[in-house]
DNA sequence: AAAGTCGGCGAACGGTTGTTTACTGAATGA
DNA sequence: TCATTCAGTAAACAACCGTTCGCCGACTTT
């Protein structure tokens, strides 16, 4: 019985959507503590009193904003992980999905990015958390080689660490890399990737020939 | 003929340096496109227009206030860098001063981290330009031995890039380390120390092994 | 077909914002 | 001493803000 979702509960997806949208693209020149309820619902083209059928108050949209963009970038990492290649062709891959991911979801990244640290205390924790989480899957992903060579559980942490820091240090990277309006100044990009490429191949020399040599 | 700076001078000053303090400990809740001029001539007790004997604008405050964060850093980095010792004790040595720094420091840090990738473009770009700044200072420091050891000038920028994204990294941790009211939660500030220095340590094993084996 | 649910509307509320204006009075310099 | 400079003031401005209210009308359930 699948039940397609009433005409009703559709039409209502649909604004909340097109709120979060909204949002999005606003915070591309904004951050979302000087955001306004009533910025939003004026580029939707909706009465301001709409937004509370949707959301208790901007921290709360933004909220359900962290959860979906780190979402997209959960599946990502789901998928760099499997990679079963040597290090070089592991960093490859990992370099580029990140840089497409930049290019095709922008403004996820930049409110990732922008509200890491930013003003609203409820965001910044979500963050945290989806972070943390993300640290947990890497640290689980290397653990087993690594235990094996005498690599303590805090050990691989501090490295599952690492890697999700740079992560996201390339990814806003490859942000500034672009000027304002969009599109990609292809030299830039290109040196923010060897860069990153070259960081994490260091790291990894480092992790070879930790306490071993 | 030095001058001692006329009463009336010293007494702008004196209300210049009002409005930063205002502003820096108004920053701690919340980021700069949403702090409000009224606000900060509020806390010092001053009228609004006296704001604009002083700055033209808040992102105008946002820019002074990047000079004066980022000034203290860069003395402390000069002193790290005068180290002459092994590795592991100039990673000892620079991992205690950043701790130093952010608990003498806290506002000015917590400021870097926020605004870096905040909503105002004209202080993200003073970060951005200062920190690039230390990079070259960075990269300046450790030339010498590793060109000698057949590092391009390109490699040799992308480790500075790494450790300078990293002290800001583990200058960030320090202040998550801490609850909001301002005493330091001591066992978590020495995780995030040891994580710091493992992090470092790993990083100079890759470089001591870079492109030699 | 009738009764109920509920997403969106429009208007109003008190409060805050940035900025301008003309002003005062103390420090300044001739 | 007297004219000048200028940091800070008080008041007013229109513009905007978040939030609440009752109401409508299309969908949904009975």
């Amino acid at each position: 019985m699948s039940h397609t979702l009433g005409v009703r509960q559709a039409q209502k997806l649909k604004t909340r959507r097109a709120l979060l949208d909204a949002a999005l693209r606003l915070l591309e020149d904004q951050s979302l503590s000087s955001l306004g309820l009533r910025e939003v619902t004026r580029l939707v083209g909706v009465a301001p009193a709409a937004f509370y059928r949707h959301f208790r108050d901007m921290s709360d949209l933004g909220v359900a904003l962290v959860e979906e963009s780190l979402g997209s970038l959960h599946a990502m990492v789901r998928v760099i992980l499997a990679e079963r290649d040597g290090d070089e062709e592991r960093i490859e891959a990992t370099v580029e999905a990140v840089a497409e991911h930049v290019s095709r979801y922008p403004a996820h990244i930049r409110f990732i990015a922008r509200e890491r640290h930013g003003g609203v205390r409820a965001v910044r924790e979500a963050i945290a958390a989806e972070l943390g989480r993300f640290a947990d899957e890497v640290a689980e992903a290397f653990a087993p080689p690594l235990t094996a060579d005498g690599w303590s559980a805090g050990d691989v942490r501090m490295l599952a660490q690492l890697y999700v820091d740079h992560m996201v240090m390339t990814a806003t990277a490859f942000l500034e890399a672009r000027p304002g309006d969009g599109s990609a100044d292809p030299e830039a990009v290109r040196e923010v990737a060897a860069t990153a490429r070259r960081q994490l191949l260091l790291i990894s020399l480092g992790r070879r020939h930790w306490r071993t040599g």
